[in-house]
DNA sequence: AGCCGTACGTTC
DNA sequence: AACGTACGGCTT
């Protein structure tokens, strides 16, 4: 009998192929296992996920599995199951999940090399070589190199047109990368039971809500929580939960957005807990990987922090996940494989059976009310002090920046004390218009207004960086004048200087900190006294180790609501949030000034106030009346190519397939979509909304099949 | 015509 | 992703 198997590959593909499995392995070929087979032209390693009976796809002829690389499976069936779920809801690639949980010793590596022929060296001597293929072949001369490191040694941009022509001239020789990396050793350790008995601080109430999980816990029952509270509560609560679950030899995942530094939280739990905690992340050499991957397999290693990719983490045994500061986007990966760690981790919980505890003092609007309907809101006690904030209108005033904001910051000087000031917004000006004609300048390739940089005289495009220099006269009707909208922080700076001319002003965002060591130059500076304002972007706000200070200044943050993203309002909530936290709190009162044009707007108002139940009650509100998550699934779908009109064409149909899919679904779009950074290239949206995320997610599927252009998409919900 | 860079569709 | 293919602008 013939056996068909279904194949994923470690490539940025939705989708899985099928093989005729060969006789010799009918044995062999089983989910799990890493084999090689002809994709395309080429012979490319990947994953069995599914062995068919029967003969799938008639009218594609199928080809055959060349080789079975293992001997026994290398994913588990509850690993298959769960990236099989992942990629289903992200309509991302299988194969890479998969390829992620692999430790690095059995990851799929392809390394073609290329190599001069006999040919090849013979019209090298004959100097008969086009001027890049000379380059080339002096280069490899009797070596093979892999394209990556031939076009940097050669810098060649088309490196592949021109090694592709030079094989068809039969010059070189295309040499097929083998790798052949071998078996794991089982290794299987006892944990050691816990011992110590540290003091932590959990409130009360919170306690008994804590223990209530035990229950769950012990008969490997799914069970979801939510911490609502301060950082040091939700730690206090996260220390006393894993102490239980290690009692349990069970395994802990400890995630963190991408930005939180890991260091100093596993120095906490390795002194509260007595016991190592390892980390996992993809800056980690290849071995220390590999060392930490074998002990979480091995279970060695019974807790493991790290941002969302520890997800992937081997841990067979896992009792509980943490996913902490719930409401940070860091979250989501947006390259491939694409997911959303946090509905990730609910996924793996769902399926081991085991806790899943996330916290936050700013949780997502989606999650709070998750929490709250289903019954696992937990709020933790916290120390209830309140700072001192001040909404300043700056539609009624004259200049960059309100009367309020000048006198903190001018009282902050006199007293020696540092203040930050906080603007999103880089360069001097998002725009410069011609009042006579009301010409705005733009980019001819991205069609958006360029921003303006003063002390460069450029103008530049924030989409496809492309700048050219500033005409002092309106290009159009040569006017003299032209006048800056939209203040960014070099504005703000000049501003400063002319107010303060004795303080000692710097600025900290990613035009002026273009390297690491330049960053860390002026935050030590900042730290040491040496600046008495600073000015930052988003960048500032998200470093984590500066000092608390006296005077946080907050510069249009309403500029955040102008996005077209349901979840605008409460970017702006978790944005104000943020920089709040920057500044000293207790009996010192450091003051806080937020200066915009939308003071009565209730992300800013109950932000400033320190509300966030007020804010929440405001926002799921508005969810509910425009049927957003977490009252819908949504998916947006973005198809992206140069020209529009195949695009227009492509989104049409595939609106009529989703209508005919479903009428449940809601439809919006298609609408021309905004443009990706970096890219001069169009996109066309096409937004969906079901109550059901099963529904969305079949609809994708089925919609989205044969859809042929380029695609994004994106889930929420 | 040959060369070079770029864009697009396909892979069981 | 890696590959074939097709196309348009460029040098000889």
């Amino acid at each position: 009998m013939t056996l068909y198997a279904e194949v994923v590959f470690p490539l940025p593909l939705s989708q899985s192929f099928f093989y005729i499995i060969p006789p010799k392995d009918l044995d062999g070929a089983k989910p799990g296992v890493r084999i090689i087979a002809p994709l395309g032209h080429k012979m490319q390693a990947g994953f069995i996920v599914q062995v068919h009976e029967h003969r799938p796809l008639a009218d594609i002829p199928l080809k055959e599995i060349r080789e079975v690389i293992d001997e026994e499976a290398v994913i588990s069936p509850v690993a298959l199951s769960f990236t099989r779920r992942l990629s289903a809801h992200y309509c991302s690639s299988w194969g890479e999940f998969l390829q992620a949980m692999l430790p690095p010793s059995l990851e799929i590596k392809t390394s073609a090399k290329v190599r001069l022929t006999e040919k090849g060296i013979e019209a090298l001597q004959n100097k008969t070589l086009s001027r890049e293929e000379k380059k080339v072949a002096e280069i490899l001369g009797t070596n093979a190199y892999s394209a990556f490191y031939l076009r940097r040694r050669s810098g060649v941009k088309s490196l592949r047109s021109l090694i592709l022509r030079m094989d068809k001239k039969g010059l070189v020789q295309v040499l097929e990368g083998k790798k052949r990396p071998k078996k794991r050793e089982p290794a299987p350790l006892r944990a050691r039971p816990t011992q110590l008995e540290l003091d932590f601080l959990v409130d009360p109430a919170a306690r008994s809500a804590l223990d209530a999980m035990a229950g769950p816990l012990e008969k490997k029952i799914f069970a979801p929580f939510y911490l609502f509270g301060d950082r040091d509560a939700r730690r206090a609560a996260y220390v006393h939960l894993i102490r239980s679950v290690l009692a349990r030899s069970k395994q802990v995942l400890y995630l963190l957005p991408e930005l939180a530094p890991s260091g100093p939280l596993r120095d906490m739990l390795e002194i509260r807990l007595g016991e190592a905690v390892g980390s996992f992340h993809g800056q980690m050499s290849e071995n220390a990987r590999e060392r930490e991957w074998q002990k979480i397999k091995a279970g060695t290693r019974r807790i493991a922090v790290g941002p969302r990719s520890v997800l992937f983490a081997p841990a067979e045994n896992v009792g509980l996940i943490i996913v902490d500061e719930e409401h940070d986007d860091a979250y989501v990966q947006s390259e491939s494989p694409v997911y959303d760690a946090r509905r990730g981790a609910w996924l793996i919980a769902a399926e081991r059976g085991s806790l899943l505890v996330s916290g936050s003092d700013v949780p997502t609007v989606e999650a709070f009310h998750k929490a709250r309907t289903g019954g696992y809101l937990i709020t933790l006690a916290g120390s209830g002090e309140k700072k001192n904030v001040l909404i300043a209108d700056d539609r009624s005033e004259r200049g960059l920046l309100t009367q309020a904001l000048r006198e903190g910051l001018q009282k902050n000087l006199s007293a020696g004390r540092p203040s930050l000031v906080f603007l999103n917004r880089r360069g001097y000006a998002s725009l410069l218009f011609c009042p006579r004609c009301g010409l705005i300048p733009k980019c001819e390739r991205c069609d958006i207004s360029l921003a303006y940089y003063k002390k460069e005289e450029r103008l530049v495009c924030r989409y496809c960086n492309s700048s050219r220099p500033k005409t002092s006269s309106c290009p159009a009707c040569g006017s003299r004048v032209m006048e800056p909208r939209g203040v960014g922080v070099e504005a703000v700076e000049e501003e400063l200087r002319r107010l303060f001319s004795r303080a000692r002003i710097s600025s900290f965002d990613s035009d002026r900190v273009r390297t690491k060591a330049a960053g860390e130059k002026v935050l030590r500076n900042f730290r040491e006294g040496k600046i008495d304002i600073l000015v930052g972007t988003q960048m500032l706000a998200h470093q984590t180790e500066l000092p608390p200070v006296a005077m946080v200044g907050i510069i249009n943050p309403e500029a955040l609501l102008a996005f077209a993203d349901f979840r605008a309002s409460q970017k702006a909530f978790q944005a104000i949030h943020r920089l709040m936290r920057f500044a000293a709190s207790g009996d010192s009162g450091a003051e806080i000034v937020i200066q915009t044009a939308f003071p009565d707007h209730y992300s800013i108002r109950e932000a400033a106030g320190q509300d966030y139940l007020a804010y929440f009650d405001q926002e799921i509100r508005f969810r509910r009346l425009m049927n957003y998550p977490p009252f819908a699934a949504m998916a947006e779908v973005v198809l992206v190519g140069r020209d529009r009109r195949p695009l227009a064409r492509k989104a049409r149909d595939l609106v009529g397939r989703v209508k005919a899919f479903s009428r449940d679904i809601e439809i919006l779009g298609p609408a021309v979509s905004p443009p990706s950074p970096g890219k001069g290239e169009r996109g066309v949206q096409v937004i969906l909304k079901s109550r059901e995320s099963e529904t969305l997610e079949a609809c994708l599927a089925e919609c989205l099949k044969t859809i042929g252009a380029r695609r994004s998409v994106v889930r929420y919900d």
